[in-house]
DNA sequence: ACTAGGAATGCGAATGATTTTCAGTATTAT
DNA sequence: ATAATACTGAAAATCATTCGCATTCCTAGT
């Protein structure tokens, strides 16, 4: 069966081997934010002859088609979600990692008349706020 | 004379060093938000026997310290800037890479409320808009 | 289906930014 | 001043990512 990532990789007319369609059903099957290690991890327990090198290709081809988005969490390595049609961002525990996704039209609106105002149409932006919980604050008293 | 940064440095309790010296001068007179090889660049010209590894060492120390921040506009190296009190955040041109610097405190309190809504107290977020200039755009047709 | 020809892959080497190692030097408290 | 300690320069080491090249795989044309 083909993925949904797969799907759009067709439609975009991106010639489909067998490499790309595993990493097209990793990313299509993940709900977090993996790096490319991890796609590679993950990948060569479908088909265990992909090499790293391809995964960074396949991630820089499907990051220019605009199927998937490259993140940066300030790790110093690249991160990636499937780009979606919702405008979200990101919270990030720096604690243990964890990434929370929130979206808030308000800020959307805001971002954009800002933009405006300076002179500039937006063609990428983006929000992370660093956090750690409240619960945990309160342990340490 | 006592650079600005050199002042908090000392307030920190820093040791100061012939080259710690000279980096924060350097640091205290910019205006942009120069990468490391371009502060060494001018660090050399106040002195020549300043070696890049040190600028290393020195901005990660006056990160850490707080006295400057680190900035990452995708572009692959770090670029820094005083850290101020002001909150403010960027607008990148993404066809000449010039930044312009904003705040906004509406922003601010979204963003805070929905860091509580999620249960996070924030120690660190960012937000940058990347654009193109509306006059350019208008150029195009 | 069958084949040509241009892409895609895998491997290892190359890159670019940043960090570290280590021997020598400078800084600060005494 | 002096000792103890931290800092520096230069080069080697790392880490993520990209590239070069020989080989293999798609896709279009027959």
């Amino acid at each position: 069966m083909i993925s949904r990532l797969e799907a759009l990789c067709l439609e975009k007319g991106l010639k489909m081997t067998g490499q790309r369609r595993v990493i097209s059903q990793v990313l299509s099957e993940a709900d977090d934010h993996p790096d490319v290690e991890e796609v590679h991890r993950r990948a060569l327990l479908i088909d265990p002859r992909i090499s790293i090198a391809t995964v960074y290709r396949t991630m820089r081809l499907l990051e220019e088609a605009q199927v998937i988005e490259r993140l940066d969490f300030g790790d110093g390595r690249a991160r990636y979600e499937e780009a979606g049609a919702d405008h979200h961002h990101h919270l990030i525990d720096t604690r243990t990692g964890r990434v929370i996704e929130f979206s808030c039209s308000e800020l959307e609106a805001i971002k954009e008349r800002i933009a405006r105002e300076l002179g500039y149409r937006i063609v990428a932006h983006r929000l992370e706020i660093y956090g750690v919980p409240l619960d945990e604050e309160e342990g340490k008293k």
